[in-house]
DNA sequence: AACATAATTAGAATGATACAAAGTTAGTAT
DNA sequence: ATACTAACTTTGTATCATTCTAATTATGTT
């Protein structure tokens, strides 16, 4: 049931490439999030990796969160309302699509025509493009 | 200090053409969606429209809010973790710039070559595409 | 081993949004 | 006009994700 894509080892080096010490609630959390591909929010996270740490605590996991997303090991999505999932941001950058059905979230990449591709596949009903940064009124002052 | 331009008149006409009852509070939250085009919070539109209306509840400006999204007249973008910000959806689909200094957000347009021209003005730090829809799993069942 | 720093815990607090029940308004038919 | 009905608004309460705080524990370094 547990597949294990990244060893223990494994996760423990990418934790110290991006300078992150590796404490084992921490390792739990990138394990899940980088083993299973489902986009998890913290919520789902917490319940899953509770069982390994009867202690565990849903601030460590937030806590957990926030670091690998500082460090730019993960990634935040905010394809749903209220929720915020996470993803593994070591890999080529993508878009993704919910299915307002199923509600799973799918892995898709994003140039021009292979968005007007994916009209095949899926059926596209809203696409949201946001950018952030700083404007040009800011970099002024 | 209140550009009005969006007539009532016009407001009414509005909800009308998208088959939405036309109270006077749904009036009063469209036009302030419509008139700033800040793409303000639930929050903010409650604080601004509430002067007008000393008893108007939250859940009245969510109830509208949701019925104008549903009707196609309003758009949500989540474009800031937490909160929903809303849009008239009245005009050519476009992105979101929101400057991480100052907070504000730029309508642009999201063709690729002008997303790469953007990089001279605004400083792109972040992108995200979201696409929802339904995926060819549910599309058979 | 002792100290300093960082991480974790538990529980309470916050804040956006949803809900439910009662009251009010508006549109329609008599 | 009056009464009926459905839609809308109000009020207060509930929920749920996330954050905060203070106390505890673990880790790394001298």
């Amino acid at each position: 049931m547990q597949t294990t894509l990244y060893s223990p080892t494994q996760l423990a080096d990418i934790l110290h490439r991006f300078n992150v010490r590796p404490s084992v609630q921490r390792m739990a959390v990138l394990g899940h999030v980088a083993d299973k591909r489902t986009h998890p929010t913290a919520d789902e996270i917490f319940s899953s990796i509770a069982n390994n740490f009867p202690s565990l605590s849903r601030a460590t996991v937030y806590n957990s969160l926030h670091t690998l997303v500082d460090s730019g090991i993960l990634r935040e999505l905010e394809i749903e309302s209220g929720v915020t999932r996470y993803d593994l941001a070591l890999q080529p950058s993508h878009g993704h699509f919910m299915c307002r059905h199923c509600g799973k979230i799918y892995d898709i990449s994003v140039t021009q025509d292979l968005l007007r591709a994916m009209s095949d596949k899926y059926r596209v009903e809203s696409i949201d493009v946001y950018i952030k940064g700083i404007c040009p009124e800011c970099t002024e002052n």
